[in-house]
DNA sequence: TGGGTCATGTAACCTGTTACATGATTAG
DNA sequence: CTAATCATGTAACAGGTTACATGACCCA
């Protein structure tokens, strides 16, 4: 999967690992984390299918930067993995796994539980708000302003999800403040 | 994570590999999927890490059973977990990392892989209205009732986020189709 | 007689995480 | 003087996937 986002980033233009490394970190990380080391790694796995060649270019003062480029293999790729379909609507969910034997704690912890949970989904979606992943900085970066809408799309899906995912957690919430009242109402 | 699933069924009885394997393909599919191999592998660790004992019980005709029962240490463990608050809105998203780049393919190929996306949303929601993940059989499984309030809190999250998923995948096709629509206008 | 269920796993591989290592330049 | 930025990676480990292997019993 990675080595896909890489190939991604890549067709836009050379990159080198470092430069990688930031776009993972500073724009897509919203819906993709990758480690340092695993970008480093994946780009040597790229160089060996022949989906990338390298270029070394002398710095002074700094290390020297290694320049990746897609290839005409590695675009075919990329397509290939934008035109299989494997799409699964449900994902692997830590969430929903730690939900699920949520009875063993108290309802009291329970409640403040999805209490936080609420806090930190409306964290999200206003920093999101705030400062959407900088669209225009790959508008840059990109020669066709085309690309513009499916980043937004993936923006949107971001701010719809927390939405979502706030008015989850706030439901889960007052069910067990019901649940709670009817106890103590005794 | 599998490891604390496994943790949290083994805290509600005593069950082999078999059983944890059907139970995570029967009912808990929908938010983690687990290999019957690895589900195996991590027992041989929660032996390891003290947190299980296992019992092998004689059958005739049918390979022998691997019991397993939690510890106290493993319901410390697993309680642990409970309380660990590791908790990140936005996950990993194999769906919004091939949105991001399909600038790459045609206005037509995506207003299909959208309308694709919408189809498999209704689908899944289809599925999980008329057949819910059978918390009954969990019910028997468990003597505390009490848990069936957060298996169900599992199957509502799954219906709301099918449900955003689904406007989510129709606003995009709509969006495309306007920008078809304009061009095709001149 | 053929497929499904019960029931166990191993081996190899791929992907992701954590920890470590180096070193110059630049801005506060 | 110190922290951040630029820029490269390696090694070990943990977690997940794919493929393979075995074998009896039961139902149609």
């Amino acid at each position: 999967m990675l080595k896909h986002g890489i190939l991604g980033l890549l067709n836009y233009g050379s990159m080198t690992g470092y430069e990688i490394d930031r776009t993972f970190k500073d724009s897509l990380s919203y819906f993709w984390s990758a480690q340092t080391s695993q970008i480093y790694r994946e780009l040597q796995v790229l160089k060996k299918n022949g989906w990338a060649t390298n270029e070394i270019i002398k710095q002074n003062g700094k290390p020297d930067k290694n320049l990746f480029t897609i290839t005409e293999s590695g675009k075919e790729e990329l397509n290939r993995w934008l035109m299989e379909d494997k799409t699964e609507v449900a994902a692997r969910s830590p969430l929903l796994m730690k939900t699920f034997f949520r009875g063993e704690r108290s309802l009291e912890e329970n409640i403040e539980y999805f209490s936080k949970l609420a806090g930190i989904g409306a964290d999200f979606l206003k920093g999101m708000q705030n400062e959407p992943p900088e669209i225009d900085s790959y508008s840059k970066m990109v020669e066709n302003p085309a690309n513009a809408i499916y980043w937004k799309m993936t923006v949107e899906y971001g701010l719809m999800y927390a939405q979502m995912y706030i008015n989850w957690a706030e439901k889960c919430k007052k069910e067990l403040e019901a649940l709670r009242d009817e106890h103590t109402a005794d």
